[in-house]
DNA sequence: TCCACGATCGGCT
DNA sequence: GCCGATCGTGGAG
């Protein structure tokens, strides 16, 4: 499995969105391997879009979104969940796609443990959400800032998703913005959060 | 100083 | 199916 490159992240936001799809997302917590098929993301296009946490330019706790493309970006919402962020684009550009939902390949029991999930919880829950995969994948304020192309939190390759798979829609749980069709998910895929 | 914003779960209805 | 609880961030007043 090859770790994509600086290069796959530094293109624009929605190129990258589109292309993360069937993609795997890796965890290392020290042995244990966590890792899972992206299948839901969202684009946010920064000071040029009212939904993005960058619309109103760089404070504190959007820096990391300014960077070049290939960090990670987590922020904290609703006073108890973490949501983590792709950065895309150029250095000084802030563009970056959301992780909405992943389909788990590796690590399933660790995540159900993480997860407080009992044996008869349906595994459809385990990370069909932003804030689900977050915890599943313990990905929270500590990660922050995270290098791709690190070794604690990377994306290899995965499959091809045919573009007639690929499906677009309005972005979920925003007030604003709602007309732009930059949510993207696999077609058919059980852990894509909403139809 | 206040107010808008934003996922998930459990418990009701 | 809806409702309440949970709270940090940043802009407006």
């Amino acid at each position: 499995m090859n770790k994509l490159p600086r290069s796959f992240y530094t293109r624009p936001a929605l190129t990258v969105a589109k292309e993360l799809l069937g993609k795997i997302l890796v965890r290392k917590i020290g042995d244990t391997i966590l890792s899972g098929k992206i299948v839901e993301v969202e684009a946010y296009l920064g000071e040029s879009d009212p939904a993005s946490h960058a619309y109103r330019g760089k404070t504190e706790r959007n820096s990391v979104m300014f960077r070049e493309g290939g960090f990670l970006y987590v922020y904290f919402t609703y006073g108890m969940h973490f949501c983590a962020n792709v950065v895309t684009g150029r250095e000084g550009i802030a563009r970056a796609v959301l992780l909405r939902a992943i389909e788990p390949l590796e690590g399933i029991e660790v995540m159900k443990k993480k997860r407080g999930f009992t044996e008869e919880s349906m595994l459809i829950n385990l990370t069909n959400g932003p804030a689900k995969l977050c915890e599943a994948l313990q990905i929270k304020r500590r990660q922050n800032g995270t290098d791709l192309l690190g070794n604690e939190i990377f994306i290899v390759d995965g499959e091809k998703i045919p573009d007639s798979a690929v499906l677009r829609s309005s972005r979920i749980g925003i007030k604003n913005a709602k007309e732009k069709k930059w949510r993207f998910y696999v077609k058919g895929n059980l852990w894509v959060s909403k139809k």
